[in-house]
DNA sequence: AATGAATGAGTTTTCATTCAT
DNA sequence: TATGAATGAAAACTCATTCAT
């Protein structure tokens, strides 16, 4: 556990604290430690009785509150899921130049898996899995990242200034956008092994978070 | 089982046939059996007991010949990363102008990763884990891609012939196309409940090959 | 629950109406409830938690006035025989023929197991206890079955008349007529397969009827 | 446990007597197991680790063996059937007089089920249940009674030599017959409670053997 | 009187692994 | 080399009951 990279991260255990009477506290440090323990252990390698532990709270309040493991994975990825459409909700890119705006929205994808390593953890089993939870889930479903627009718009905005190519797609280059950062998070340990090196080191995700920067800027520019 | 989309493929049972004293065979059909069950399921999703059913084989025979089930998975995801190793190891672009060497490299990073989801799989699990059977194994510890020499000579040649900008590391450059192509695949799943179109499809998958290509094509240019 | 044969009949759902301050009310619902859920499940398979929700209580509720499950089988072990006690009561046959009134007797010993299913699943599982709630009860203990008194008044009516014989005792008589109708209602599932024919379908049941009496009074005609 | 009256019966427990490699026996063993703690406690209340325990065998072999407690229960059930229906189908009748037969064919069923409280405990559970479990037997289902073409038999050669009425058909006559007695086991407890003596006793079996005997011959002599 | 949270002790079932043949 | 039986430990999930409000 605490070995591992991003579990003190994502949760907020409160062993030995076991609070008397408050159904909300108790659910939401059930939450917390379940985007601990599902984004370190997967799906079949999570621990129902390890959630309620880290949680300080009694097993069985899991199945009061969440029916069962598979209802407490579909909350979790979706509490997970609404945390990062949040942040993206509150990116305000239209007071930029087209450049600056879509340096900060590449930026920002870039940085928010760099702290969120539980979003990719889960996605990653999530999508192992065949994204059952996610078709189960009618919230996240409706959830289209606002990403998707908000690239929509500034490429427009930028190709009318004349300083973008018109030749990608917003989905596409969404695609492109978040894969560059993804993969280097996503695939850090292995990748770090190989190399022989420590990516997970600031100077090296600096490194990294200034090339995708270049790479998708020079990209996209008229040719 | 069978409809999963990578088992299939990466596993040949061989149910009802209990072949008598042909160790290789019983092995290597172990071996098939463990990258369809890894990579459907994960390490802790992945049952012993199905691997040996799968293979047509008996279960203690896993252990007569592995070990154990961690040992079973570093050799599984050895045996995976040698394979992509080894088709690396087949490409020849010294002979091609460096942008057609660029381009075959670029895709066939592509078209490996769609044809082995057992390799994405094993690697998300792997990372996930903090790649313990990775640094476990002295044999793919050494196992460089080829992929970044020939990234990095080609570029050599490219940037000679003043095809290519010379303000990308091979590393990075390395990262950035296995990235563009490597999410597309892992998040398959997700993103087609996100955005609501089959991402698995063949037009999809087609129109997906060429954008990486034109982008990192493009991001490469010289300025 | 909707599909079982008795349980509509027996209990009085109240979902969704949370009474304020009625105990006597609430008390009626769980047990209600408490005949339905018993008989179809059994003690051991019978849940609390289902009664109250059945009886559109609060679970508690069943603790606060019954004490625990076991006390609860009891009074509903109780309540079953009271109204079949009761049922028997009314009967008044002295103003019949013997034979016409020891018909309506066998009548309603069969009509009375068609109508009540949980009088039937509460005895046999009761049956299979031991009978502890029953020993436990001292209502239910000296609930004489009426029965056996008419029999035993009808029979000497009859043997007087010269239309029965004096062979059988009115304990024995009692068991064989009441042995006639429980085993038919009693097994009717079991036998329903094993015979291929739906046994508690209409036209069987009136079928069975008829030769329960038939029988019965064949039995005790005089030699 | 001990307690129960046919626990000890019906099974042979084995406890301590851990076999080493007898997979018949210890299969044997479970289900001796399973019978007892199936009668005794119904399928909610049987314990799949008490039938371990009773049979001196490991928990997990149970579902070695059965796969769950369903099926073992349905197995159980197979075995108790069979056993009446191999018992049924050694009587031979046709060398006796009608009268003979018949009142040998009624002693036998109502012997039968004073010797096996188990089979009368089975039944009544698997019928609150809704018969699923033979329901679930191809085996049982076909398992129809001899006893029915028996008494068919036998009423022919009575009816023909005058001795019985031709009123009743053979299934009804099967169903009173096992009724009359059939009641009077499965009830016993309770009946002993309200009657206030103890049904179980040798003396009281023995009164009741006869009256039924007396009690079905009377029904069906000519009138 | 009534409610919903909380819990201890099970209960079925699973699974990696070892044993005996 | 190969097999199926056997097992210890733990997994998800359940349930009667009690606590705090």
């Amino acid at each position: 556990m605490a070995s591992h990279p991003h579990a003190a991260r994502a949760a907020a255990p409160r062993k030995n604290t076991p609070q008397k009477r408050d159904p909300e506290a108790t659910s939401q440090a059930l939450l917390d430690a379940a985007v601990a323990e599902f984004s370190e252990h997967g799906f079949a390698g999570a621990r129902v009785d390890r959630i309620a532990a880290i949680a300080g709270a009694n097993k069985q309040l899991v199945y009061h509150y969440f029916g069962n493991k598979d209802e407490l994975y579909r909350i979790t990825l979706e509490r997970v899921y609404k945390q990062i459409r949040d942040r993206e909700q509150e990116l305000h890119l239209s007071d930029l130049h087209p450049v600056a705006a879509m340096e900060t929205l590449i930026a920002f994808s870039f940085d928010y898996l760099a702290e969120h390593p539980e979003f990719i953890a889960m996605l990653n089993d999530e999508n192992r899995l065949g994204a059952p939870h996610l078709k189960a889930s009618s919230h996240v479903a409706n959830m289209h990242s606002p990403l998707v627009k908000l690239i929509e718009e500034t490429l427009a905005r930028g190709i009318e200034a004349g300083v973008f190519s018109d030749r990608f797609g917003p989905v596409n280059l969404y695609l492109s956008i978040a894969g560059l950062s993804y993969f280097y998070f996503s695939n850090q340990n292995t990748l770090s092994v190989i190399f022989d090196r420590d990516l997970s080191s600031p100077a090296q995700i600096a490194r990294r978070r200034q090339h995708v920067i270049d790479f998708a800027m020079a990209a996209i520019k008229p040719e």
